[in-house]
DNA sequence: AAATATAGTAAGGATGGCTGACTTTACAGC
DNA sequence: GCTGTAAAGTCAGCCATCCTTACTATATTT
């Protein structure tokens, strides 16, 4: 019956899943104001700082996109910044104690998702789906 | 080294490829109009006609949005209206051959860049990815 | 006949992107 | 040391895609 659909429909579907159960639940955890774009940020940032063109380059975005996502989790509490000694062009931003615990949660959101899907597939079919999506991703680079 | 990527990003990372693919050759192809919110359309529309509400449900838009996109494509020549004799609310949509061209040729570009897919993954595994994708899917409904 | 539901439109706002032009700083070659 | 080019960010302004709220017109149910 759904058999028409496109692959791409698929990707979508899960895709959005995901991501609405994240935000539902960050939102209920007292995180109304973190959207889907800031995850970004969250995923990509590093222990010694990130700058803004280094994350505009993972998530694939311009510089000015990326400079107004940072710019609201830093107003909002989530991030920091502080001037790159080698650099004085660059800003490197660090995520706060309340970062932190905002991408731990996230992740503890994802994980417990995922883990739906593990028991819908089996655990063994759920690890060959994720190596080859993993496999796909790869060798697109 | 992409270990720490998650899930999200994988089928994020995947999913882009596939559209920006798509409407890269759309464009080249001449149709530079085209742009990804269309799919939804093409993906949904059905040959005894659709109606903005039933598209739009299917989309997982709102109404609003996709009466703006109907009437885009309708303006480029891609769909034609009729009345519903059914009802006189409605307003039934339907695929011109300019659009079932459109939409054949999106097929056929999708069709060949999944080969590329399975050609990375094998046949047997990449059939294997197919059908994990869509059982997670459907027992989401 | 009245109440309610449904199809679609209208207006306006939030979000998430983009381009182009700009400043400041870094660096490489002469 | 100059000079030219590149790189990090910012600012301004644009567009697309979604949303909410409110509305009209037609159907349906009671």
């Amino acid at each position: 019956m759904d058999d028409f659909k496109s692959i791409g429909t698929h990707l979508k579907s899960l895709l959005d899943d995901l991501v609405i159960n994240l935000h539902t639940q960050l939102n209920n955890a007292g995180f109304p104001e973190i959207r889907p774009s800031h995850g970004y940020i969250f995923q990509y940032i590093n222990e010694e700082g990130s700058r803004i063109t280094e994350l505009a380059g993972h998530a694939k975005i311009t510089k000015q996109s990326m400079s107004a996502l940072v710019y609201q989790l830093e107003d909002w509490g989530y991030l920091k910044r502080a001037a790159d000694s080698r650099d004085k062009r660059g800003v490197l931003f660090f995520l706060t104690d309340k970062g932190i615990s905002l991408q731990n949660m996230s992740r503890q959101i994802n994980y417990d998702f995922e883990r739906q899907w593990e028991s819908r597939l089996g655990i063994a079919n759920y690890q060959k789906f994720r190596e080859n999506l993993q496999k796909l991703c790869i060798s697109l680079k």
